[in-house]
DNA sequence: CATAATAGCTCCACATGCGC
DNA sequence: GCGCATGTGGAGCTATTATG
């Protein structure tokens, strides 16, 4: 308000194409002008400690600082706004940067995770495959009755050596893990279909 | 290419008019 | 006088243009 009064020019930016008889009081700031680096230099000490000046701290600068005696208040003005407008776009720039930095690092864990689990489930498979033919040898055995002594004490022991309640503990906690790491929060343990048919395998 | 300058927009403060 | 709606003008912001 005050700035309007002091400057008179007219406003909202609107106006004159540049460099012509605009009727813009401040007179031929319309040109495109380069500033010298004294000048930026003083510009930039200004801005660093103050970056958003009013009128008369620009008045103000203009008769403490002879370099920018020149300059016309508006295109004082007119340097503060882009200068805030350059600020602005380099810290979103930084912002971006950093968070790009995070999510490729994020990334990268995800990559080894997801490799370690499928490391682990070809294990798994293999493992259930091996056991899988351990039974089928033993229901094998269990038909040919002149051994049934010796069978039915095999299948004791493989029982008792690979508790169906140990392993579905052991299932139960590598579930319960797996989840935990893949949703990043501890969750109860679900027994779903596909396990169902594992569980009957030891019934 | 960096940046001075412009255009178009929104926001805010203030003034004015109107009904109660 | 008070509260509200509306108009006006200045300031700043953002996107864009244009130039050294």
């Amino acid at each position: 308000m005050s700035e309007m009064s002091g400057m008179g020019c007219s406003h909202g930016g609107r106006g004159s194409k540049r460099g012509n008889g605009s009727g813009d009081p401040d007179g031929d700031c319309g040109k495109y002008t380069r500033y010298t680096a004294e000048q930026v230099e003083v510009l930039e000490k200004v801005f660093a400690e103050c970056p958003k000046p009013t009128f008369s701290d620009r008045q103000e600068m203009i008769h403490n600082y002879s370099i920018l005696s020149n300059l016309e208040p508006k295109q004082i003005k007119i340097w503060f706004q882009n200068r805030r407008c350059r600020e602005k776009q380099k810290k979103e720039a930084n912002n971006l940067q950093s968070v790009n930095k995070k999510l490729t690092a994020a990334n990268k864990l995800l990559k080894e995770e997801n490799d370690r689990l499928q490391k682990q489930v070809s294990h798994l498979v293999y493992e259930n495959e091996y056991i899988r033919q351990q039974l089928e040898n033993i229901s094998l055995d269990v038909t040919n009755t002149s051994c049934e002594p010796a069978v039915n004490s095999l299948q004791y022991s493989l029982r008792a050596s690979n508790d169906p309640s140990g392993l579905l503990l052991v299932a139960k906690e590598t579930m319960t893990e797996f989840f935990s790491k893949a949703t990043g929060t501890l969750v109860d343990w679900v027994q779903l279909p596909g396990m169902k048919v594992l569980i009957d395998v030891f019934k």
